[in-house]
DNA sequence: CAGAGCTCCTGAATGC
DNA sequence: TGCATTCAGGAGCTCT
């Protein structure tokens, strides 16, 4: 599934068959995403515009035209690709942006959790709004996560998959975050000290920026219409590794369920 | 406000 | 072989 490195990967793949290039045509063939496409504001703001900017926000691409922006996310399962444009239509494909230059933006996702957003500003994607902070950026350091932790009894794993304390760690990075930091998931938040807050952080932030650079040398091919697009196989210490030994110590990885999702630890190396 | 649970969906894995 | 069931999960929404 694609986390923020996978995102990060996507926009900087993506950006140079798209940028300063116009939009031709858009093709929407499936509205029921994780919100309604709105197909009228897609073809009316889009079509013939050109594309000035791509960047991400989260986990939320975001592809400027000159009145406004595009905002994608890939959801669990939705994939972005740029093809010659007469790819023939595989099953899941939802969406397609045509560009003059012969190229296709194509969005494909079979469990349709992705969405397709338009906004004349970025104040006006709901979803954009009440984002913490990136966890790359400089609003994001050991002080701010223990100040913001000691506000929460959850358990720390959901703590940092909050999107308002911070954005982008999904449920494998928390775990592999976790491990890194020496933190049992199940912590609660509150209990953080500032030194296990700054060992978290760094760890959130060398796991993500690890993962940002194998996506850059791994990546296969973005414009491939066969075989995967876009996504790496990551270097995981611990997620999916269950019943598996420890990289460091030999102990068995074990699982737990927090929430709804799944966590990966390894019950020695991750104590408190 | 904080937090738990629900919900959307399909494909892969599992069970009989 | 094939059908039915279970599970995974991003993140907004609702309810407590």
């Amino acid at each position: 599934m694609p986390e923020l490195p996978e995102v990060e990967t996507v926009c900087r793949g993506i950006a140079p068959h798209l940028l300063n290039h116009r939009i031709h045509q858009v093709v929407i063939r499936e509205t029921r995403l994780r919100w309604k496409v709105s197909s009228k504001k897609l073809h009316q703001h889009l079509t013939g515009q050109p594309i000035i900017s791509i960047q991400r926000r989260a986990k939320y691409i975001l592809i400027q035209v000159p009145n406004g922006f595009l905002v994608i996310h890939l959801g669990m399962s939705g994939t972005l690709r740029i093809l010659p444009q007469a790819t023939p239509i595989a099953k899941h494909d939802h969406f397609d942006c045509v560009m003059t230059n012969g190229k296709v933006l194509r969005f494909n996702d079979p469990r349709r959790f992705g969405s397709l957003l338009w906004g004349e500003t970025l104040e006006d994607i709901t979803p954009l709004q009440k984002l913490g902070p990136e966890p790359l950026g400089t609003a994001f350091n050991g002080r701010y996560l223990f100040q913001q932790a000691q506000r929460h009894r959850c358990a720390i794993k959901n703590f940092i998959m909050n999107n308002h304390i911070v954005v982008g760690v999904g449920n494998i990075y928390a775990s592999e975050s976790l491990f890194a930091a020496k933190i049992h998931p199940l912590t609660p938040a509150h209990q953080l000290t500032l030194p296990m807050a700054k060992r978290l952080c760094l760890a959130i932030q060398k796991v993500l920026t690890a993962a940002i650079a194998q996506g850059g040398t791994t990546l296969k091919d973005f414009c491939q219409s066969d075989g995967n697009p876009g996504y790496f196989s990551l270097d995981l210490k611990v997620y999916d590794r269950k019943n598996e030994p420890c990289l460091t110590c030999k102990s068995l990885i074990q699982t737990v369920r927090i929430g709804q999702r799944m966590s990966y630890f390894c019950p020695f190396c991750q104590i408190c």
